[in-house]
DNA sequence: TTGTAAGCGTTATCAC
DNA sequence: GTGATAACGCTTACAA
């Protein structure tokens, strides 16, 4: 209602065709009642006007948008520094591409504002699905779909929390018998593990798994929960080295805190691996270039977000979709890790 | 036409308060041409009822998508190793939001495939603006939005490569200065580059600055030119320490390249920085926690997004942008540079 | 101040 | 086989 646009639209072709709207929507859209010269006329002329489809006008017509909705949650800390949301997103365009779907991205500085948005998403009918990650315990997120069903919405998470929701996990019971197996095989008896927020379900997963397989084996095993972030993860290494009684080995939830803690543990006076394992819940880049390289668990994140993207687009198609694990973890053994060694320790355990 | 969809419409709105359809629109936009009390009580019905404008149908309008679109160039190496488009996008729909707009993203293996989907963003109208990365030299993508107005652009290069579009631009003249001075002050004489890939405007603009600052100090210098990957920094590396006439110093066009690097100058047998200084053109946390830490440009490249958007969102509202170089480059000073040493080089340059 | 109606660009239903 | 025409949900002249 603005602007002239300049667009060529539906009628400018029928009209330079010579033929009615109803003609050229059916020969664009290759459906029949058409005779095969006007379908070639037509084909022609759109072709030669540069004609496609208004978006808008077709989201409207079929109640459809071709978009895919994703809420990046603005922590700007690690957003930058993991690079897990980015081999999403790659997996997640690269695979909507195959069937012309876009992704849709907003940003929220919190969880509130993110469902506001999502709520405004499926109330302007904006997007066709909605992909949610990174989710809590009780997320409120979840609910806002469970009932209604008017917009599809994939859970990333363990399906056992997902309200319902189909779910795309990773196999983190798998994992923790991964690395819990391979350090009590290198003889270590006392583990730690440096969490994520307690609040995650991830987290939470985690927890229960790791809790489960240590008891199996008979291994001591503590947790400490923090946020994902180096600073986060250098207090928590330098509490727990700093207790009389201290583990030999230490899982990581994230490779940026088992990165930025590989210093402070030197500060310390403990060597990795001789007095100290070290071992990466996710492996990345900077686990390979690191000294010492770290030991890590590596997972196509990548994959998962065509995965995702697979089911979404299942779900907007109306199909059934069933939760799925991805089984694909992979320890990747590098130098962080190593069997207890017969020397006893020489840290200090001093704060500096 | 589908499914009778749920969903609030405005004229929902408008027969449950018992008003015409235009009075519902004028009162929610906020708009005069209704009396106090309709408006209160369509205001009212309206949150009750839970009504959002469906965005399609507003799209069709008011010929406005409120979507800023961009294209990924899916390189799977380095997209997921450098934090640089994380960043960015951070930076840009962080900026977006304030203004209700969001990042329609998509992706495309090569720059051919990215170009048609540009075409058909301005020939759809999905976009109202858009967002051009890693400009190449004649960049094709840049002439689509040269003569025709249709669909404002940004380009993210230096301003004489942007072929007359608005263009946010990095300092890159400022950078080098920073760079080759410093390394020239802590004595360096002769100093090599490894470089993005020749066809980027990005290092070209690079190329040609350091030549610059590199002939006005009366410094050696030479530069090769590769991928951006860790392999391609190694192979290069590793042809440039087999020369018999070394250089002291080398920059790295990016994190990645100089932290696998490092492993390699170690095995050639070379000390950083007692042998080798190493720079590295851009910064991340990967430079903070490595052996030895690295020296860095750093630039605030979240920034960067939001300026962009900025820039944008003026674009759209029909505004002159003018093109802006940001300024903002810092050389953090880390483990990996110092000064040339006194005593020589014990490094044999063999080949593992 | 209010309601009616045309238009945005499609798709789909109907007569012809 | 073809061309009007209504519908999608909204904005905005224009009448009442």
């Amino acid at each position: 209602m603005t602007l002239p646009k300049s667009k060529t639209t539906i009628s400018d072709v029928a009209k330079t065709a010579g033929v009615s709207n109803s003609a050229v929507s059916y020969a664009l859209n290759g459906k029949p009642g058409v005779s095969e010269d006007t379908r070639a006329k037509v084909l022609d002329v759109a072709e030669r006007l540069g004609w496609r489809p208004n978006s808008a006008a077709k989201a409207l017509s079929d109640a459809k948008t071709h978009n895919v909705g994703l809420v990046l949650t603005y922590d700007t800390g690690v957003l930058s520094v993991e690079s897990y949301t980015m081999e999403l997103i790659a997996g997640l365009t690269a695979e909507l591409e195959t069937e012309g779907y876009s992704l849709l991205l907003r940003s929220s500085p919190s969880h509130v504002e993110e469902r506001s948005i999502l709520k405004e998403w499926i109330a302007a009918g904006a997007v066709d699905a909605v992909l949610i990650m990174n989710v809590e315990l009780g997320d409120s997120r979840i609910d806002l779909f469970k009932e209604k069903p008017t917009v599809p919405a994939l859970a990333l998470c363990d399906a056992s929390m997902a309200g319902g929701l189909p779910a795309l996990a990773d196999d983190e019971g798998g994992a923790a018998h991964l690395i819990v197996d391979y350090l009590h095989e290198l003889g270590h008896e006392y583990i730690a593990r440096i969490a994520g927020p307690e609040m995650l379900e991830h987290t939470f997963i985690r927890d229960n798994a790791f809790v489960d397989e240590a008891a199996e084996l008979g291994l001591r095993y503590s947790c400490f929960h923090t946020d994902y972030s180096p600073q986060g993860g250098e207090r928590c290494t330098r509490r727990l080295l700093s207790l009389p009684d201290r583990p030999t080995a230490i899982v990581y939830d994230n490779d940026v805190m088992a990165l930025s803690s590989l210093q402070t543990i030197g500060k310390m006076g403990f060597r990795v691996p001789d007095d100290l394992s070290v071992v990466s819940w996710n492996d990345s880049f900077m686990c390979e270039v690191s000294r010492p390289t770290i030991t890590a668990l590596n997972r196509d994140v990548v994959r998962r977000g065509s995965k995702a993207a697979t089911m979404l687009l299942s779900l907007i198609d109306g199909r059934q979709v069933e939760s799925v694990q991805q089984e694909d973890n992979e320890l990747i053994f590098r130098q962080s890790s190593g069997p207890l060694g017969v020397h006893p320790r020489r840290g200090q355990g001093h704060m500096e």
